[in-house]
DNA sequence: AAAAAAG
């Protein structure tokens, strides 16, 4: 059933195809081609997910021998005692083995990359704002941070990919994480996302994965036993996680496949048929091929959980210990496992201590200690006026809003039925949108993600589904139209906004249908240096004063802190990164505070 | 109670 605007007019006459910009008067139904139509070629195959293009030809399933093999012959299959001078040399010069006839051909994942890594330049970042960034980290020898990429033995292949991305530096979570991981630690780590903590595990994973001879095990049919498990808890950031890791990976030898659940699966595969060394998934689609003895995780040797804190709630946890604790993946110990989320509550980081093995907790806080580039709003707006109000802010930045042309605003709601109506409202308003959530088809969520993106369709009226992870940039304004319950969920939602050095602008409607969040919330802004408004502050205090499930303990100033600390657990603990004594005032999952105009890895 | 994740 169609219930988007965006749908409603899908089936248009084309040949209005070049309309004018989506920012001008809106345009009047009869006429109008939706933005996201036009000037599309003729029978693209939106149901593909990015980059699946994978062609190197003959390979299944690990590969008997070292990527680092200088050696010219494609490592046989199945034998186990190959390489065993493979390392020799230890260098990562020369690895033009047996994969160059595959490498040919490899789809070069930065050929039509979005301005995230491409379009500028490198020059005026203040990297002194750096130094600032509060680290913490807890556990056993923690390895000490490195300062640059060249510290860091990642090989020439991925260090080549390094400079394609335009990173010089790697960011704080990179350079604690990056350490930890390729000394072989397990690792919980809270970070926000935009922190580049995709490129964190990744870049030890592929390492890892090149460096290390694998002994291709003879099983039978067509399953395929990938090294790297990468669980995400939505579609769209699996699918995220899966073009950045292509980009990390070109041209070394690794094989990167994303499945998830909405999209064919014989074309997901055709893809693992054709080799698979690190598997991107969501975690229904992936039961699904291990039930169907597609895949099999016995060969896994690093496992990370993104978004962490959710995959282990519960709505996923059940899955999720399916997938780690009751298939074939090695045991705890057996196989490094890495957890990074920007907030990792209490109760959910005693869950997750389940899947680690002697771990290193790491958090990291965000960049500068009084320029906040995220400015909260909490507005008092009762349900009956939410609409009229959200009109008159977007009529507001519409005025101010001439000159930038590329200005996106995300609306977050409570249900998938109040999203499409809120945005057939919008649309009658005059105001172009899309929606995305768990009730569209996955075609029709890519679709309306790509129109947001380019800013053919400038505002995104979403459910949670796009609270976590998702990378768009030039988000001006997050709109919480409707509060989630979870102060968690807030934090998350609100860091889709102030992203690449950008300030951002977070505003929230708020009655007595969010009493529950008042206390958390007033503490959350008043840690982030925020103007909280009276009113809030009266309702806090009218709430329980108790430790509710809400309440973050142990100040914000991370957005986390590892459990083991609090009470007599204390494991011993190590600092490093210039933690002299709090007052940072701000959780993470605050946008990175570097230059505009400048790319880093923080990009990712 | 809602959302997400398999079909």
């Amino acid at each position: 059933m169609r219930t988007s605007w965006s749908d409603s007019v899908a089936n248009s006459a084309s040949e209005n195809a070049a309309a004018s910009g989506s920012f001008g008067p809106p345009p009047t139904r009869a006429t109008y081609i939706p933005p996201h139509l036009r000037n599309q070629p003729p029978c693209s195959d939106s149901l593909a997910p990015p980059s699946l293009g994978n062609d190197r030809v003959g390979y299944s399933g690990p590969v008997g021998g070292s990527r680092w093999d200088g050696g010219g012959s494609r490592p046989d299959h199945g034998r186990s005692g190959h390489g065993s001078g493979g390392r020799g040399g230890g260098g990562w010069n020369n690895r033009s083995g047996g994969w160059d006839r595959g490498r040919e051909r490899e789809v070069n994942p930065f050929g039509d990359v979005e301005p995230a890594c491409g379009e500028q330049e490198n020059t005026g970042i203040n990297f002194d704002a750096y130094e600032d960034i509060p680290v913490e980290t807890s556990g056993h020898n923690v390895p000490l941070p490195v300062n640059t990429f060249a510290e860091i033995d990642l090989g020439e292949a991925v260090n080549q990919n390094i400079q394609r991305c335009k990173y010089v530096k790697p960011t704080p979570v990179q350079r604690n994480a990056i350490p930890i991981l390729l000394a072989g630690r397990d690792l919980m780590a809270c970070a926000q996302t935009g922190s580049g903590k995709t490129a964190a595990f990744c870049f030890p994973i592929i390492a890892g994965i090149m460096r290390e001879q694998y002994v291709q095990r003879s099983h039978g049919g067509r399953t395929v036993y990938p090294l790297a498990l990468i669980l995400s808890p939505t579609r769209e950031l699996s699918s995220q996680i899966h073009d950045e890791a292509k980009k990390f990976s070109y041209q070394t030898g690794v094989k990167v496949v994303v499945v998830y659940g909405g999209a064919p699966i014989n074309q997901q595969l055709r893809e693992l048929e054709r080799g698979v060394d690190i598997l991107v998934a969501t975690p229904g689609r992936l039961v699904d091929l291990l039930e169907r003895a597609r895949v099999s995780l016995q060969m896994i040797r690093y496992l990370a959980l993104d978004e962490a804190d959710r995959m282990l709630d519960m709505g996923f946890e059940p899955q999720i210990r399916k997938i780690v604790e009751q298939m074939d993946m090695p045991p705890c110990g057996m196989r490094q496992t890495m957890l990074f989320s920007a907030t990792f509550p209490k109760e959910i980081q005693r869950l997750a201590s389940d899947f680690l093995s002697n771990y290193i907790f790491l958090a990291v806080g965000r960049v500068g200690s009084s320029t906040d580039l995220i400015v909260q709003r909490v507005e008092h707006v009762q349900e009956i006026d939410k609409r009229s109000h959200l009109l008159d802010l977007l009529h507001a930045q519409r005025e101010t809003e001439v000159n930038s042309k590329h200005s996106l605003t995300l609306v977050f709601v409570e249900t998938k039925k109040g999203a499409d109506s809120l945005e057939h409202w919008l649309y009658i308003k005059g105001f172009p949108s899309t929606t995305i959530h768990g009730d569209r088809t996955q075609q029709e969520r890519e679709m309306a993600l790509r129109s947001f993106k380019s800013g053919k369709t400038p505002i995104l009226v979403a459910t949670d589904v796009a609270a976590r992870g998702l990378d768009i940039p030039h988000v001006a304004h997050v709109v919480n139209f409707d509060l989630p319950n979870d102060i968690d969920d807030y934090v998350h939602r609100i860091g889709r906004t102030g992203r690449a050095g950008k300030t951002g602008l977070a505003t929230a409607f708020f009655n007595e249908n969010n009493m529950s969040l008042a206390r958390p919330l007033a503490d959350l802004m008043q840690e982030s240096n925020q103007v909280v408004p009276a009113w809030l502050t009266r309702c806090a205090s009218r709430v329980s004063h108790g430790g509710g499930k809400n309440r973050r303990t142990g100040g914000a100033r991370f957005g986390g802190r590892d459990f083991r600390r609090e009470g007599s657990f204390n494991k011993g603990t190590e600092y490093y990164g210039g933690n002299s004594g709090g007052g940072y005032g701000l959780p993470a999952g605050f946008g990175g505070g570097y230059n505009p105009a400048v790319a880093s890895a923080w990009d990712q």
